[in-house]
DNA sequence: TTGAAAGCGCTAACAA
DNA sequence: TTGTTAGCGCTTTCAA
C-alpha cells in the first residue's frame, strides 16, 4: 500500500506538504504542489480514508435511508442523490429498509456514526428516526418535523392542478385512494386535494383507506372505488393508479370512460401502461440532489462549535400536471344503460 | 464521544480487555464479558468503525456497482444485495455508474480501499474493473473472467425454453434483439438462443444489432424487426420489449398476433404492460443475494484461521419461461388475408 | 485470562 | 512556505 510517506520520499518533502498539496492545494508553492501531484500519480497513491476519518472526524461519506429501491419513486431519488454525491467528491451509503420502522431506526444507528450526515427520504417512523441520529446532520425528504431541514415537492400545488384538470372534464366527485398509513406524502397529497375541492361547491372528494403504495394496494382499492360513486380518482402513486386500472379492467370497466385515473409521480411506468396515465410529475432526481446539497451544506456549515445550522430552507420542487390517456369526460349512466 | 477508554473505567478492565470482550467475546471470562457489556452498554458506546477499519485493515462494508440503479433489474439486485450484507451485519456501498465505463472504474478505485471487497454488477469495461481493484475479494455478476468468482443465471436454458415454446406455437424465423455492444449478458442471451435455435432445422435466427436497454432501444428495434420478416422475438430485457410493443402498435401492429414478444428478466413491469409480457423470470434478488454471499466467503476465506468456507462454484440460478400474452401462434398472411 | 504498549495512515497545530 | 510532531480510537502482539 502507497502511504503519504512513499509520496513524500518520491517528491523529496515531507508528509505534511504531500497531505495539504492534495487536500488543500492553494496552501503550497505551486512547483511543489505540482511535483507531488505528479509522485502521487505515478506511485497510485490513493489516501486510506479511514485514517483519514479518524483523524480529521468527518467521513466524506453520507447516508440515504429509502423505504424500497425497487419501487422507481425512490429509485430515482437515489440516483440523483448518489450523483450529487459523486460530484461533491463524497461516497453515499444507500440503504433500504423494506418499509420497516425497525428496519429504519437500526439503519440509522449503524449509519450515523460512520458517516457526515443522513437524508431520510420518505421515513416510515420519524420520530425514532431523528432520536437515533442524535444530533448528526440529517435532512428529511418528504417528511416535516420543525427545526429539521426538509425537501419536498409541492404536493398542494399538484393536487390543485389535478382537480382542476378532472373538474374541467366535468367531474364532481373525486375519490382518493391513499397510501400507507403513517406516510407523510400521502397526508399531503390527501390534504392538497381536499383543500383544492373545498374552492369549488359543485367538487366532492372522497376519501379511501390507507392502500399498499404498489401494484397490489390499486387493485385492492378498485372495487371501493366503484362502489364510492365517483367518476374519476386520484391516486398515491402510479403504481396504484396501475393496479387500480388492472382491477376495473377486470371488472369489465374502461379507463378512462367509466372512470378516469390521475396517478402521482409520473415514474416511468406511467407512460408504459395502457392506457398511459395523466400524473402528477415530481423531478425525482433533482429532488435527491437536492437534498444531499443541504446535506453538504448543513454538514460543513454545522461544524463550528456554538452557533446552528443557519441554512435556509429550500423552496418545494413544482409539481406538474402530464395529461395523457387515462382521463376524459364523465360518460353518463342516466338509468343504468349500458353505454 | 465514548471510547473504548470510558469502557474500560466503568468496567474496571484494560482497554483491551474491552475491544476482546466485544470482538472476540470467547477469549474473555464471562463475568468480565458481562461486566463490560454492561458498561458499553450504560454509556451508550458505539465502536469508531473508522478507528477499527484502519488498525485492523477491514471495513466491515462491501461495495456494490451496477450500471443503472432506475432499471428494476438493478435495482432488484440491489436490494437483494443489500439484504444480505445486513444479515452478515456489514454495511453495502451502491455505485450507479450512468452506464458509463469511465465513471465505473473510478467508482471501483474509489470503492476498493474502503471495503472488504466489491459485487460488479454487469461491468461494462470488467478488465479495467479488475484492474481497479487489484487484487481485492470481488464477485461479478453477470460477467465472467477466468478466475474470478462469478455469480450468474443460466440464460442458455432460458433461451432453450423461450425457444423451445415459440417453435412449438408453430414460428419458424425468430429475431433476437439485442442490448448494449460490451453486454456480457448479451453474448450471452444472443449465444443462447443461436444455440438453441441450432438444434432444431426449422427454425432460424435473425440477430440483430445493439440497442439501449431501455424502451427507447425497443423502439429504436421495432422497424428492423418488422423488416426481417421474423414473426416472433426475443428482447434483451423487458424494457426492450415494452418499447418493441409500443412502436409496433404505434405502426398499427398487434401483439401478439402479428408478432409475438419474449421478454427477459420478468421485472415487475412485464406484467404491467398490455399485453402482459411472457418473459423470461430470473430471481434477481436472490441473485443479488448470492452475489454477497460469495463474496463474504471469499473476503473471510482468505484471512480465517481454521478451514471453514471453501467458497465452492454456485451453479447458474433457474430461469424460468413466465408464459403471459405477448405470444401466441403466427397469423398466416398468405396473400394479404385478414383471416 | 488480562494488561501494556505499539502503531495503522493521516491531519493539523505549532515551529522554523 | 515547509517540516516536526502529537495523536485520532482501535486491535493485536507479547508478557505477565
Amino acid at each position: 500500500m502507497v502511504t503519504v510517506h512513499d509520496v513524500a520520499r518520491s517528491a523529496g518533502v515531507s508528509i505534511s506538504t504531500v497531505s495539504r498539496a492534495l487536500a488543500a492545494p492553494e496552501k503550497v508553492a505551486s512547483a511543489t504542489r505540482e511535483r507531488v501531484r505528479r509522485a502521487a500519480a505515478e506511485l497510485g497513491y490513493r489516501p486510506n480514508r479511514a485514517a483519514a476519518v479518524l483523524r480529521a472526524g468527518r467521513s466524506g461519506a453520507y447516508g440515504l435511508v429509502v423505504p424500497d429501491l425497487a419501487n422507481p419513486y425512490f429509485a430515482a431519488v437515489a440516483k440523483g442523490a448518489q450523483e450529487r454525491a459523486r460530484e461533491h467528491g463524497a461516497g453515499l451509503f444507500i440503504v433500504d429498509t423494506d418499509e420497516d420502522p425497525d428496519l429504519e431506526a437500526e439503519a440509522i444507528r449503524a449509519l450515523a456514526p460512520q458517516t457526515d450526515g443522513v437524508v431520510l427520504c420518505s421515513p416510515r417512523a420519524a420520530d425514532r428516526a431523528l432520536g437515533a441520529l442524535d444530533g448528526r446532520p440529517v435532512v428529511l425528504v418528504n417528511h416535516d418535523v420543525a427545526g429539521v431541514p426538509a425537501v419536498e415537492a409541492d404536493h398542494r400545488g399538484g393536487m390543485q392542478r389535478a382537480l382542476e384538470h378532472l373538474r374541467a372534464l366535468g367531474h364532481h366527485r373525486v375519490a382518493y385512494v391513499g397510501g400507507p398509513e403513517r406516510s407523510w406524502s400521502d397526508r399531503r397529497r390527501r390534504a392538497g386535494l381536499v383543500e383544492a375541492s373545498a374552492r369549488y361547491d359543485d367538487v366532492e372528494v372522497v376519501e379511501l383507506g390507507a392502500f399498499r403504495p404498489r401494484v397490489e394496494g390499486g387493485q385492492a382499492a378498485a372495487d371501493l372505488v366503484v362502489a364510492s360513486g365517483a367518476t374519476a380518482v386520484v391516486t398515491f402513486n402510479d403504481l396504484v393508479a396501475v393496479g387500480l386500472v388492472d382491477r376495473l379492467r377486470a371488472r369489465g370497466l374502461d379507463v378512462p370512460h367509466d372512470l378516469s385515473v390521475v396517478g402521482c409521480d409520473d415514474s416511468y411506468v406511467a407512460s408504459l401502461v395502457t392506457p398511459p396515465l395523466t400524473t402528477l410529475r415530481v423531478d425525482l432526481r433533482r429532488l435527491g440532489r437536492h437534498a444531499v446539497d443541504r446535506l453538504v451544506a448543513s454538514a460543513s456549515g454545522g461544524r463550528s462549535t456554538g452557533a446552528e445550522t443557519p441554512v435556509p430552507d429550500a423552496p418545494p420542487l413544482d409539481v406538474e400536471l402530464v395529461v395523457r390517456s387515462s382521463t376524459a369526460p364523465p360518460v353518463r349512466h342516466s338509468s343504468g344503460g349500458t353505454l
